[in-house]
DNA sequence: GGCTTTTAATTAATACATTAATAATATCGA
DNA sequence: TCGATATTATTAATGTATTAATTAAAAGCC
């Protein structure tokens, strides 16, 4: 029988933690969450969301993100309007204050990445980044 | 710049969730949660480990374990000891109900591990499991 | 022995994950 | 047009993640 640490969705989970390992310092600092960088990077990219595309790339469930929008909203770093044609859908921005604290912390976390890459390796990133795209396709 | 989802936490995040779709639902019949078997399925190939030992293990914090086990006490999956040797330390088992259930459940999920391993190929799997090791070995 | 320093486990506080249920709006078909 | 159905966001309830602080026991030092 397999062994405990063949586990394929474990080894996942450990391979994020070794990775988040580079990031966390600088997040702690501002202080931002994980998750709340993930919701302002994509914010950033996007300009406007709704709150389920938002959800949908961050790869968090509509029901904490409805937190996590409320908290970044409380720190001044979103703002929420309500759609016109579809008044049931959300429209999150980022605000000002935001993006000037993006453009501030986003080299610095830059700079991690590229050391995380050199380390592992351009090739090696490479492939586990092909690797990875093919294991979504897959489905129960 | 790099784009969102070219992020490699964030592809780890995702394909953790898709290996986990093929599991949940079983799990969810018993009905444990995701950390609860995995800390079952590490106590059934060590018979008895300390409360730290078995953190490392599964890959989840003292204060998290804490409460996973206390409910699975409750449950009466496992039963706890005091070190003789030193006070501080507890040590962990499974209960003979987690074994019959262990037993029980256990060919079903290795089954779906199995159908998981076919749709993305042994050869993905063999390549994925080494570029995660050598992953696993990077630091900041 | 008494004292400081470690170490193991837990508690506390806040944030997020997950499932089910709800409220509000939109869509569709008779 | 109206009533059933579907969709979006949220709330509720429980479980886990994370950091800091705490408690209890052990180890090291004088």
């Amino acid at each position: 029988m397999r062994k405990f640490d063949d586990s394929i969705p474990l080894q996942l989970l450990k391979a994020r933690e070794v990775t988040m390992g580079f990031f966390r310092p600088i997040l702690q600092e501002i202080p931002l969450t994980e998750q709340q960088w993930r919701v302002i990077r994509a914010l950033n990219e996007h300009q406007e969301l709704e709150s389920k595309q938002l959800a949908d790339l961050c790869c968090i469930l509509s029901p904490s993100l409805t937190g996590i929008i409320n908290r970044l909203e409380q720190q001044g770093y979103i703002q929420r309007r309500k759609s016109a044609e579809d008044q049931r859908r959300v429209l999150l921005s980022l605000t000002d204050k935001a993006k000037e604290m993006f453009a501030r912390v986003s080299p610095s976390l830059e700079a991690r990445y590229a050391a995380m890459a050199e380390q592992f390796s351009e090739e090696n990133m490479q492939q586990l980044h092909e690797l990875l795209n093919k294991l979504c396709k897959i489905h129960p």
